[in-house]
DNA sequence: GTCTCAATTGCGACTGCGTATCATGGGGAC
DNA sequence: GTCCCCATGATACGCAGTCGCAATTGAGAC
């Protein structure tokens, strides 16, 4: 699990400053239990300009610190990235509860897919949508 | 391949009126060589209202005439669904062409890992960004 | 410490996509 | 033809996200 200082050492490590801002964002994003809206990350932070919490958000997902999630209905949530690795994305429409998973045999189904049609590969994405454990009882 | 008059005929089938102006729509797509997005659809039809374009365009989407490709850079584009069989599309950033596949080895590997997870799978997506053939040239 | 300068911030205007409202028009069952 | 209701167009509106710019601030140089 990725904290807060190890955000914040990775925004210096890339040449970003770390103001009160920065780390006032990063705290919010920590402490959010589950996927969040800018909506309600800027809601949290009254005093924070609601351009500069998309720029920092923006920022965040660039450094891969936090990343995108595409919902069914077209809206995009954020979530910390868990591990930084390569991972998609379990998504429940009940409780808006997000898991994760890394699968090599998906993956693999996937490059031979871009491989067959003479695709280069620059990125993919894969969402899946459902009902978790919990909701479905 | 799904003609204009096949969508015209789904369209009535389920229950829809097929007016001039949906006729318009759906040669428009039907002429449209390439994925559109809703505004390339509407200056090809001055005489429709833009509203009228993305009610339309949502219709047939809803009854799987015309398909969804969520852009890598958050952009939406609209296509005409191949078979109407499930798929999966290989998007060149390049030139925006659009192949579609599909692969068992893929379906399953994305159900094997909702059922491990403990969700039941409503739908999902996969989205494949890279350069096509041609455009590696 | 303090100087300095580029990066960052806040504000508010703005853009673009998509939707809601509502009066008018047209399809098709009868 | 009549009637009812779906579909349409115009326009206003809402919302997410961006832009421009002046003011502020971090952090390295000294």
């Amino acid at each position: 699990m990725s904290t807060s200082a190890d955000s914040a050492t990775r925004l210096e490590d890339t040449g970003h400053r770390l103001t009160a801002t920065r780390r006032a964002v990063l705290d919010a994003i920590a402490r959010s239990p589950r996927p969040f809206t800018i909506e309600e990350l800027s809601e949290g932070l009254p005093d924070i300009g609601r351009a500069t919490v998309f720029r920092t958000v923006k920022l965040l997902h660039e450094l891969d610190i936090v990343c995108r999630l595409p919902l069914e209905d077209g809206g995009v949530r954020y979530q910390r990235a868990g591990s930084g690795e390569h991972h998609h994305h379990l998504i429940c429409g009940g409780c808006g509860a997000v898991a994760e998973f890394s699968d090599p045999a998906l993956d693999d189904a996937i490059e031979r897919n871009a491989a067959a049609a003479g695709f280069a590969l620059d990125a993919h994405s894969a969402e899946l949508y459902g009902r978790c454990a919990a909701c479905r009882g």
